[in-house]
DNA sequence: CCCTGATTCGC
DNA sequence: GCGAATCAGG
């Protein structure tokens, strides 16, 4: 498949926001992850920060390998007009900590830097629908002690660690810090662990309700 | 083992 | 320019 305008667009898009090149790849369809980041590289996009004047890598003296706490903001480019008092010495512009004070929610929870924050917002998990919360009901009991002792083990990962082989289980509310995803190996093809799938996806018995 | 991006190099 | 193979790492 060639590189089109559209998918070149796409590839860039989604790059920008995050996304890994496996991601853009099944999303591009028709090629791999490594073309994906074959094209990334031939494009000149591959790492999103580097700042020009980066060239810079003497002096692996005296430091070993303590990271430099560098404020690390990607940072595009902002034209900041600002009005620059003719004798002042420029003024070492102070960060402006905004405290939010107000009503805002804020469920937001640590969001790796450099991520597109927008980009994590509603659009994942559209594909598979999401599984009801076992609703201690119709399910075999026991079914719901295997899922029990399984939340228990359950790696709990992040929304950002789900993969196609991991259990995209939900454990917890969405709208606390006590959230997370099952995280154990998914049964392939499924979206859960074993575990999960069986409360999950009803053989459709225990239904044999009141017929009337 | 799963995954990530980076690089190389024949095509 | 392209991307499989490979490398290096988490």
């Amino acid at each position: 498949m060639a590189w089109t305008d559209d998918r070149v667009e796409t590839l860039k898009r989604m790059w920008g926001e995050g996304a890994s090149a496996s991601q853009i790849a099944k999303e591009l369809g028709g090629v791999t992850r490594n073309a994906v980041i074959g094209k990334v590289h031939r494009l000149g996009l591959s790492n999103r920060n580097l700042d020009d004047t980066a060239k810079a890598e003497a002096a692996p003296a005296a430091a070993p390998k303590a990271a430099a706490p560098k404020p690390a903001k990607p940072e595009p480019k902002v034209e900041r007009k600002v009005e620059t008092k003719s004798s002042e010495p420029a003024a070492p512009a102070v960060e402006e900590e905004e405290e939010d004070d107000d009503d805002e929610p804020r469920t937001m929870a640590a969001v790796p830097q450099g991520t597109n924050v927008t980009s994590l917002r509603k659009p994942l998990m559209a594909g598979q629908p999401l599984p009801p919360q076992p609703s201690a009901n119709e399910i075999s009991p026991e079914a719901l002690a295997k899922v029990n002792a399984v939340e228990k083990t359950a790696k709990k990962i992040s929304l950002m660690e789900l993969t196609e082989r991991t259990c995209k289980w939900p454990i917890g509310d969405p709208a606390t810090e006590k959230f997370w995803f099952c995280g154990l190996p998914s049964q392939t093809g499924k979206p859960y662990c074993e575990a999960h799938v069986s409360v999950a996806f009803q053989p459709m018995s225990s239904r044999r309700d009141r017929r009337r």
